[in-house]
RNA sequence: GGGAAAUUAGCUCAGCUGGUUCAGAGCACCUCGUUUACACCGAGGGGGUCGGGGGUUCGAACCCCUCAUUUCCCACCA
């Protein structure tokens, strides 16, 4: 035969993708059919391809896949996110290595350059999942940052605005140094990290000699951070502190600078922690903050850069980094005699997600969303089932977080972004308005001397998932247009695939907003995947080189073997340990498959024979619908990797080691007309059933000759998926005991070391009434037996078996050991007396038999009944021996 | 510090409201086999006291308590 034995994948993969897309099929417009809706967590445009992204998207693809097979109108919308941090920075790391700084150029200049780095390397993801099998609506790709979701943004900032959701206000906000910009809570990562707490000792200023106190006296505190010192405000004690009690009220100098700060007291101090002093730096820590603001601390005094260098008012180090000035003033501390003592000591420290800078908290004006009320709807949805979160284990955590949801902070001090659409006069005020025009306009009302020249938009764009929470609503244009066919018939979407994680940075998000700007949920189901990490559990990181390259794998398994091997093991919210090994299974998968096609596709039919293979081909046919039930039935509660499992069993085990072997006919023999059809018919429901998880071998082998010729727009990716009929159980029992005499057959041979070329005679001893007669033909092929016969007795000298309770004989030309024949039987009566005897003690409590529901007694009267039968069948063998 | 989840074969996981099957799957492993779709293969096989300890129950991998380990989420202790 001239097809190969190996599946050659990379022809197909193209060849169809292009074709599919050519012939528009992953194209969308509403029409009469019921919609299926996904749109795409849209990947950071500056991104590439990694293993988290192949999960999530091959998830999405089987979804949208199946779906279009099952009739719907399946939508997936695809796109990317701008992400300012992250994208900014790749566009200021490139200007640097142009020898550009950011500094140097304006807004509109760095826009530019921003635009055209988007333009050159961003959305090569998207491209990346092309070579997946990713069916997304390409013509639907939107961008974050494109002018109408911009204007969505814009708009919805306006909107929220006039209902006093949104403020402006100092906050404190965490600093992320190395962006420049205030990034928000959840995208602070905590680390635990060694440090250091420094004993600092601040020294009493001498006051008049009544209070008895000296110069020499002190107070110890101890800090992490000894850099701040010279923003402190004052030092606190815990009211009830006996120790420091003489001091409160008395001041302190701040070591190396001399400024003198209050001694004063708050419950919050722990007095077991460090010294029991506090050294409280408002603009430099969160509790210092709050402190601060309860005893009007003010002025606070902020000594460090928007880089997190030491400005002018630290009076000393100025223009040191943070990091630099705390080991240069620890010694200056020593040598001016403050320093006490230095311990190890670990912390929590936060990080930037985007950056990895050591997180500063600062204090700064920001624009905040106010997050209580608005969460609500959100959280309801979730709690009373309108929203389902797949692992269900994540409603906690969401329920918890929803709980005690803080302000968000929504303001970031970059320029690629939506910019802030609020418009400051010369008098500090504000107007908030779309544009210049309509700002200048609202200004006139009361300022009429104004020239719109004097307005001056703020410096700040939004947070990125100020955007991305309108996504579902706006890729379908819901805010520019909000009544259009597209919105209508697509929204609320059925399905979300998306990561943990982003669980409160993202789905609640666009819950909030589905419910403030349509009116109601955004989607029905949100699939929560796992991480990918690697076989060793570890997360997988560039710095580790623990990644694989995706393409590469796609390249060396197949794009269907990838997809398999990602789906092969890993259930809705656990994390996925992937091995290669995965992708090899998948590869080998792709490859039975196509060997079991080269089988079929090689047989010559012979138009005289008679159908031999009636039983398999029925029983076949039982089984798929069997599988096909539970494959359903695991899709319903998305369980991915079952369902591909139970596909893989199904296509593996039933369809080529078992019912092709039963009906391929022997070697260079021709096979009937009907079996041939009827394998055929089989053949073409299985890529149906495989096609979601495998796309491009399923296409390959429908377009073959050996089924019928297509028509153009006849493909796999659209043909009627598979659907549940009759199953025969009885048929489907019958069939389990044949394979097991085949098996047990098999397994004479194999332990007697018989060649499967030479046949042997089987008799059967039938004590169950199945009719063996009917399965003769089977049995013959797959376990080479020569000749069946019934008989009523034993036969002595004969190798035995039993499956159920009929029993099963073959006559050896050799010998039997009869020694070790005894001990088998032995053995297997002990294990079926101790049985019986188990059993025999629930059946004689009378506990069980009163508590006990009947149908499980029956049961127990059945195995008892069996097990008695069995007994006395391998007692009659035994003696017969 | 608070909360949640997990712990079943060498690995990754199923095991639905406690009771048909002395605990299941895939991979890995062992033995045999280059036979005629496929060695990216076939046939057969071994392997788990269900994390430890208590308890409830006629009966527990499953329910309760406790300990241990792991993971995740939340949190401002300098």
């Amino acid at each position: 035969m001239s097809i190969s034995t190996k599946y050659n994948r990379t022809e197909t993969e193209d060849k169809w993708y292009s074709y599919w897309l050519d012939k528009k099929f992953f194209h969308s417009e509403p029409d009469e059919r019921e919609p299926y809706t996904i749109v795409i967590p849209p990947p950071n445009v500056t991104g590439v391809l990694h293993m988290g992204h192949m999960l999530n998207n091959t998830i999405q693809d089987v979804l949208i896949r199946k779906a279009r097979m099952q009739g719907k109108n399946a939508c997936w919308v695809p796109g990317t996110d701008h992400a300012s941090i992250a994208t900014e920075a790749k566009v200021v790391a490139m200007l640097k290595e142009r020898g550009i700084n950011k500094k140097d150029l304006s807004r509109e200049e760095f826009l530019k350059y921003a635009w055209e780095w988007k333009e050159k390397y961003g959305g090569i993801i998207l491209d990346q999942l092309k070579k997946l099998g990713a069916s997304c609506d390409w013509d639907r790709t939107r961008f974050t940052m494109e002018e109408d979701l911009s204007e969505a943004v814009i708009d919805s900032f306006i909107h929220l605005y006039k209902k006093g959701l949104i403020y402006r206000g100092y906050r404190m906000v965490n600093w992320d140094p190395q962006g420049k910009t205030s990034v928000s809570d959840e995208e602070v990562i905590r680390k635990e990290v060694n440090s250091k707490l420094y004993y600092i000792k601040y020294f009493v200023v001498n006051e008049t000699s009544d209070t008895g106190l000296q110069t020499s006296d002190y107070v110890t505190i101890a800090t992490t951070r000894p850099e701040t010192i010279m923003a402190d405000a004052a030092i606190f004690v815990n009211p009830n502190d006996e120790r420091f009690k003489h001091l409160v009220g008395k001041e302190v100098s701040i070591p190396l600078i001399g400024r003198k700060i209050k001694v004063m007291t708050d419950e919050y101090v722990d007095m077991e922690f460090g010294t029991g002093c506090l050294k409280v730096t408002p603009a430099h820590d969160n509790n210092d903050y709050e402190l601060g603001l309860k005893y009007k601390l003010e002025p606070f005094i902020d000594i460090l850069d928007d880089d997190a260098k030491l400005n002018e008012k630290a009076e000393i180090l100025v223009g040191e980094d943070r990091f630099v000035a705390r080991k240069k003033i620890a010694k200056m501390l020593e040598e001016a005699g403050n320093l006490e003592k230095v311990e190890d000591y670990k912390s929590q420290i936060g990080f930037s997600e985007r950056t990895d800078a050591v997180i500063e908290p600062k204090v700064s004006l920001q624009w905040f969303v106010k997050m209580k009320d608005f969460a609500q709807p959100a959280l309801d949805d979730v709690l009373n089932g309108e929203v389902n979160l797949i692992p269900n284990k994540f409603e906690n955590t969401y329920r918890h977080w929803m709980e005690n949801v803080r302000d968000w902070n929504i303001s970031r001090q970059l320029w690629w972004g939506q910019r802030i659409p609020a418009w400051y006069l010369p008098d500090g005020t504000f107007v908030i308005a779309k544009t210049l025009d309509e700002a200048f306009e609202k200004t006139q009302k009361e300022n009429r001397n104004l020239k719109p020249s004097d307005l001056k938009q703020d410096e700040d764009v939004m947070d990125t998932w100020f955007s991305s929470w309108l996504w579902p609503i706006s890729v379908f244009d819901g805010f520019k247009n909000p009544d259009n066919k597209d919105i209508n018939y697509y929204y609320p979407t059925n399905d979300l695939v998306t990561a943990p994680e982003i669980l409160f940075f993202w789905v609640a998000r666009m819950i909030i907003a589905g419910h403030e700007f349509m009116g109601k949920k955004p989607f029905t189901n949100v699939y929560l995947t796992g991480i990918v990490r690697d076989k060793l559990g570890r997360k997988m990181s560039k710095s580790l080189g623990n990644s694989p390259d995706p393409i590469g794998l796609i390249e060396k398994y197949g794009a269907d073997g990838v997809r398999v091997g990602m789906l092969m093991s890993s259930p809705a919210g656990n994390d996925l340990m992937f091995d290669e090994s995965y992708c090899e299974q998948g590869r080998n998968f792709a490859n039975k498959i196509w060997n079991a096609f080269r089988l079929v596709k090689g047989w010559e039919v012979d138009e005289s024979l008679e159908n031999p293979n009636k039983q398999a081909i029925n029983w076949f046919e039982n089984r798929f619908n069997e599988a096909l039930t539970e494959i359903e039935a695991d899709f319903k509660q998305y369980r991915l990797s079952e369902a591909l499992m139970a596909t893989y069993k199904l296509v593996w085990d039933d369809f080529c080691a078992w019912y092709l072997e039963m009906v391929k006919p022997a070697y260079q023999q021709p096979i009937d007309a009907e079996t041939k059809a009827v394998t055929i018919k089989y053949f073409e429901e299985i890529l149906k059933l495989l096609h979601p998880f495998m796309p491009f071998l399923t296409e390959e082998l429908y377009h073959d000759e050996l089924f019928v010729e297509r028509e153009e727009m006849d493909c796999c990716i659209v043909a009627d998926y598979p659907v549940i009929g009759n199953i025969n159980e009885q048929l489907l029992k019958e069939t389990e005991l044949i394979k097991s005499v085949i098996s047990e057959i098999r397994n004479v041979r194999n332990t007697r070391q018989i060649s499967p070329k030479d046949s042997l005679p089987l008799s059967i001893k039938v004590n169950s009434g199945l009719v063996y007669e009917n399965w003769a033909d089977v049995i013959f092929k797959l376990a080479n037996v020569s000749e069946l016969e019934l008989v009523n007795d034993k036969i002595a000298g004969a190798v035995s078996f039993m499956v159920g309770n009929d029993e099963f004989f073959i006559v050896l030309n050799e010998n039997i050991d009869l020694e070790a024949e005894k001990e088998r039987l032995t053995k297997e009566l002990d294990y079926l007396q101790g049985f019986l005897k188990s059993v025999d003690a629930k059946l004689s409590n009378e506990r069980f038999v009163q508590n006990a529901k009947p149908e499980i007694i029956e049961n127990e009267r059945n195995k008892k009944a069996d097990a008695e039968s069995k007994i006395n069948t391998i007692t009659e063998s035994l003696n017969a021996l």
